[in-house]
DNA sequence: AGCACGCCGACT
DNA sequence: GTCGGCGTGCTC
């Protein structure tokens, strides 16, 4: 008989077969939703293998409900691509078609029950994501002179020059648009037609198209090995652009991404996820118009939907998006970009824990597609990728506005230099002075601090207790509240927890001696911010940080650093990535340490490139920039060679420490994570593991090193003692047979505990 | 993950 | 006497 196996939408690792009814056979394809009872339940799965299998009697097959799409939701080339994430990640495939699917949604479910047709092909009630919009482009006739006035010669003009518009829109300019468009529809000067809407407010702008600037030497030669990839004409298929902050690599990208377009095949652009603004779409849309599909998390379940449709339908071929864009339905892809290669956020640490830059290039080489990963501060993988032959390494080396010269950066001692005016030993009389000098000049700073927050402690001034939160082995960080603070009484502020979110009033008391006596401790934005302001009463200070994002000031906020109305602005990460400002001559990292401090192997890496990123937001334009650095580790190999600008200098110094202490990229990594309420459970399980995992055949042959069991770095997290078993190896073969031979027990421990794999780990937390 | 089955406390 | 607490077991 014909059996199916579908991918159903649980967390269990397998497929799940199903016999395949006569008169369904000649509708399914693999890629296609079906509806299957599972579990007394009806549920939309995917088709991910068919073939003809003996019945067997103790495994007696239920037959399928329904097939749900005529032709496969999922293209071959991205199943079997999903299929293979799955398999490397160790993960259920269902998890990880959830993940590329919209709309493999329960809601769906219900409304496609009641409305079984013929064959067993089920109807849609309703479309989703239909809402229509009318657009206006303009015909290749030419008008009689004289034809045309006002408003209708305006709008004619618009959509000759800049392309198609959606009519909403051009009612905001001109009022009676409509009416001018049906007279230029009519004219058959314009054509109407209906459009499906885009819901996404990055879409909510009005794209001016733009006119490709002229390129440097080092843009054009990039430019042009990528694009003889794409066309087939080199065999090179990846390229590493390694190119200093503003040496234009995004131009590169829109070449490359014109060139794919023009052979007629798709595009795939994944950029870190707070890096997908407006300003970096409108660039894309100024370039492409409607030719782009922009997947982020915002996307509302009907804009995700269409967008997936257009794609699926090859209207829209090129997609844009964070981390989830790897899994965009792009047809015949023949590009894929990686910006900002290095950044933490392309691993996905919950869930199915892939990384999407490993995955981007895996994708590529399946699609035979050309693949560039883009970064100012390369990671160590892919530069060793590049030294080994397998990227081709393309070198931007200086910013694409001439006159723009990289900022001097300043080592700023703390063990020597004390606090400022200001008191705070984290304002530095250094850095105090440049900020002074750059209002002087009426220029702009930014200030970095990776602290959310007022206060990161609240100490007991009498028995010295910290306090701390009670799911969590963290401190709990003092948040100041919304109307007055009083900094004696520390009344109407909050503590949070920045780990498990837990939020609650500041104690009044220690909870351990009972003394009133609480003093908080250390620096965090919301304090920079408010000791800057008493500093600088004439200065407007701005904050932005996780917190100002969540209430969706960011973009209101960053327009207005644009437009200088704001001298100085304090924030975390979020300050660290691509925003231009002209006027930003200044730039501060105020405490270098804190991110040195992490406890795992890529904290000298992760500080090296925050440093290079947030140094490259300092004098983009003409007039000079400067950075100060504040570090009590001034020879430190990431701040000297950070202050030097040696990007090339700290990769090779830091390979040289990889491979003596044989970590990545010289060695393969999987951890197992093993989390319980019960230390003692937590602690046993992992010790089981980790026993397992050595009487593993390539343990025992020594192929792969069995590290642990350790509590993990952040012992405690949401009521849960967390512990891991870290497994090395240098030939990935090994690693995946260990974890081959463990895997399977997962499922098998002690049920108050939780294990998972994580392969190719990035967070050591 | 759901979701049912199943065996022990505070209520109309 | 019952409603319901969430432990544990399974899903083609």
């Amino acid at each position: 008989m014909l059996v199916a196996d579908v991918a159903v939408p649980v967390p269990l690792a397998r497929a799940f077969s199903y016999e395949v009814p006569q008169h369904l056979a000649p509708l399914l394809v693999p890629g296609a939703r079906v509806l299957c009872d599972f579990r007394k339940r009806q549920t939309i799965g995917v088709v991910v293998g068919l073939g003809e299998r003996e019945p067997s009697p103790d495994l007696p097959l239920k037959p399928l409900r329904a097939v749900v799409d005529a032709r496969p939701v999922v293209p071959k080339e991205l199943l079997d691509f999903l299929l293979e994430v799955a398999g490397y990640y160790y993960a259920p495939i269902g998890e990880v078609l959830r993940m590329a699917l919209p709309a493999l949604e329960r809601g769906e479910v219900e409304r496609l029950e009641d409305v079984q047709g013929e064959l067993g092909t089920l109807k849609r009630t309703k479309q989703i994501g239909e809402a229509r919009e009318l657009v206006i482009s303009a015909t290749d006739s030419v008008e009689e002179p004289g034809t045309l006035r006002g408003q209708a010669r305006e709008i004619l003009a618009l959509v000759r020059g800049t392309g198609p518009q959606v009519l909403s829109r051009l009612e905001d300019r001109f009022k009676n648009a409509r009416s001018a468009a049906k007279k230029l529809a009519s004219l058959g000067l314009a054509k109407l037609e209906q459009r499906a809407r885009a819901h996404a407010p990055l879409f909510a702008e009005l794209a001016e198209r733009d006119t490709p600037p002229e390129l440097t030497t080092a843009q054009a030669e990039a430019t042009a090995r990528v694009t003889a990839s794409i066309r087939g004409e080199s065999t090179e298929r990846g390229f590493l652009l390694f190119g200093v902050t503003g040496s234009g690599k995004t131009e590169v990208y829109l070449r490359a991404i014109a060139a794919c377009l023009e052979v007629g095949k798709g595009a795939l652009v994944m950029v870190p996820e707070i890096a997908l603004t407006p300003q970096l779409v409108g660039r894309f849309r100024a370039r492409f118009g409607d030719d782009l599909a922009v997947v982020h998390s915002g996307l509302s379940d009907k804009a995700r939907h269409a967008m997936h449709k257009k794609l699926l339908a090859g209207e829209v071929k090129v997609a844009i998006g964070a981390r989830s864009a790897l899994f965009a339905p792009v047809p015949s892809l023949g590009l894929v970009i990686v910006d900002e290669e290095h950044d933490g956020s392309f691993k996905q640490e919950e869930g199915v824990r892939y990384h999407a830059r490993d995955m981007a290039i895996l994708r590529a080489h399946r699609a035979g597609a050309t693949i560039v990963l883009g970064s100012a501060t390369p990671s160590l993988e892919s530069f060793e990728l590049s030294r080994k032959g397998k990227l081709t390494l393309l070198r931007l080396p200086d910013r694409a506005k001439s006159e723009a010269s990289l900022p001097v950066v300043e080592v700023i001692d703390l063990k020597r230099f004390g606090a400022g005016p200001t008191g705070d030993p984290l304002l530095s009389l250094p850095l105090h002075r440049a900020l002074e000098a750059t209002l002087a000049k009426k220029e702009q700073a930014i200030l970095f601090l990776n602290r959310r927050g007022h206060s990161p402690t609240i100490v007991c001034m009498m028995c010295g207790t910290v306090h701390t939160c009670k799911a969590c082995s963290v401190s709990l960080t003092f948040h100041r509240g919304r109307g007055g603070f009083d900094s004696e009484s520390l009344e109407g502020g909050r503590v949070r927890c920045h780990y498990c979110g837990y939020e609650d009033h500041v104690p009044d008391r220690c909870e351990k001696c009972g003394s009133r006596e609480l003093l908080l401790e250390g620096l965090g934005t919301e304090k920079l911010e408010q000791t800057l302001a008493e500093a600088f009463p004439a200065a407007t200070i701005a904050r932005l940080d996780r917190d100002v994002a969540e209430g969706g000031k960011s973009e209101k906020l960053l327009s207005r650093m644009r437009a200088g109305e704001i001298d100085i602005l304090v924030g975390t990460q979020m300050v660290t990535k691509g925003h231009d400002y002209p006027n930003v001559t200044m730039v501060g990292v105020v405490n270098a340490d804190a991110a040195l401090s992490m406890p795992d192997f890529r904290s000298g890496e992760r500080s090296f490139s925050l440093l290079v990123q947030v140094a490259g937001r300092a004098g983009r334009h003409e007039r000079p920039g400067r950075v100060i650095i504040q570090t009590r580790n001034p020879e430190h190999p990431a701040i000297v060679l950070a202050a030097r600008h040696d990007v090339e200098g700290f990769l090779r110094s830091e390979l040289k420490d990889r491979a003596e202490v044989h970590y990545p990229p010289f060695a393969k990594l999987a951890l197992l994570r093993i989390e319980a309420i019960d230390a003692r459970v937590a602690q046993r399980t992992a010790g089981d593991l980790a026993r397992a995992c050595m009487a593993s055949a390539p343990a025992r042959a020594g192929k792969v090193d069995v590290l642990g069991p350790s509590p993990a770095p952040l012992a405690r997290l949401r009521a849960r003692y967390r512990f891991r078993v870290l497994l090395r190896a240098t030939d990935r073969g090994p690693l995946r047979a260990c974890l081959a031979a463990v895997e399977p027990l997962l499922s098998g421990i002690d049920r108050r505990a939780r294990a998972l794999i994580d392969v190719d780990p990035v967070s050591m937390m």
